[in-house]
DNA sequence: GGCCAAGTTGATCGGTTGATCAATTCGGCT
DNA sequence: AGCCGAATTGATCAACCGATCAACTTGGCC
């Protein structure tokens, strides 16, 4: 009854890197749909189908893995929007509210940061690459002076995200206010990115 | 030795209200000084000079000490800068970062809003009053449509305080980013605010 | 002076957490 | 076939959490 296919037969005992990727990405799961803040040893050992031991064994403590966990998710997200072309377009996809689990994550990662590091430099570390992409963006569009510009957008944006996250406000009139503001800051005419 | 003057020999025993409102105090301290995510029944308690159980006995349950002190904090956060006139000056108290333990105060509250629902009443009531400040600031300043440039403000005021808490860019230029940004909003001439 | 209501205590319960580690199991190599 | 190292388990520890409540103390009033 027993098939020894050369296919993967589900082996139960994984290598030592392969068991530590699978945590980490049913950490990441986990994070993505209940917060930074579920990510406990069991928690994450029930998701991944293996004893909590195992998971503190291949983590360098819990700061390190809500670290980890945290650049994956901002990576993911970066390399999602990486496809939408525009200024315009990547505001509204950011502001749509279909990201609200990540922008828990971002929140909650603020928020830990001033306890915990190593969170704290992944975090840095994230927006400097979001805010490269920002600029980058800005600059094919035609801004001059992209740099502070990038810098206020996201601003404007994390906030806006954060402010949601208590139900404050109409999602659905997010993207018109920032892409008003980012004409205003650009020195282009109303309308122009609509 | 001892003294029975008439002013208050320090009584131990005070009223319900006058008790409860001392835990209030000591708990909005204890929040200022570790963050939200530091109230518990026994840190509360301790800082009060008061048991445990006392705690428990003056309040609704976590939950709702948490979203209480949360809306003291913010209110007495308007309630200094109440005093500060003009819009440019305002923007740049709320962004020096003498505050920082205020915005943690807002990040954590953001972050524990989606699971706490009667806090999440109280961040949305807060930033309705920061709104109504912050669009009547603007209408003084001469704004001809302040509301929608109230909000982007107070997002990227938000937005930006939340980034420092990860210590990302230098605090010192967030006032005069969002100062420009201002300007651009309100289609003023660059330079009108500083 | 005594009494009673109100304030207050702190032990206790059931639950959670991160971390540790001896014991066990298994896969692959000889 | 047998073994050995690596993967894995899960019980265990100390520390913390919110909540509860019987017992105690005290202040003010009669």
């Amino acid at each position: 009854m027993h098939m020894p296919s050369t296919t993967t037969p589900a082996s139960r005992r994984l290598t030592g890197t392969a068991r530590r990727a699978a945590i980490l990405e049913h950490a990441t799961a986990l994070a993505l749909s209940d917060g930074l803040a579920a990510l406990t040893l069991r928690a994450v050992g029930q998701r991944a189908g293996v004893a909590s031991g195992l998971v503190a064994h291949y983590v360098d403590g819990m700061d390190a893995l809500v670290a980890e966990v945290f650049s994956g998710i901002s990576a993911g997200e970066r390399a999602e929007v990486a496809g939408v072309g525009g200024i315009a377009p990547l505001v509204r996809t950011l502001t749509d509210g279909t990201r609200e689990a990540v922008t828990l994550v971002w929140v909650q990662a603020w928020a830990a940061a001033p306890g915990n590091p190593v969170l704290a430099a992944a975090v840095r570390a994230e927006m400097d690459a979001w805010q490269t992409m920002l600029e980058a963006r800005l600059r094919e569009a035609g801004a001059s002076d992209p740099a502070p510009v990038a810098r206020a957008l996201l601003g404007m944006i994390d906030g806006v995200n954060a402010h949601s996250l208590a139900g404050w406000q109409d999602r659905a009139d997010h993207a018109a206010l920032l892409l008003r503001a980012l004409e205003a800051m650009l020195g282009w005419a109303p309308g122009t990115l609509t």
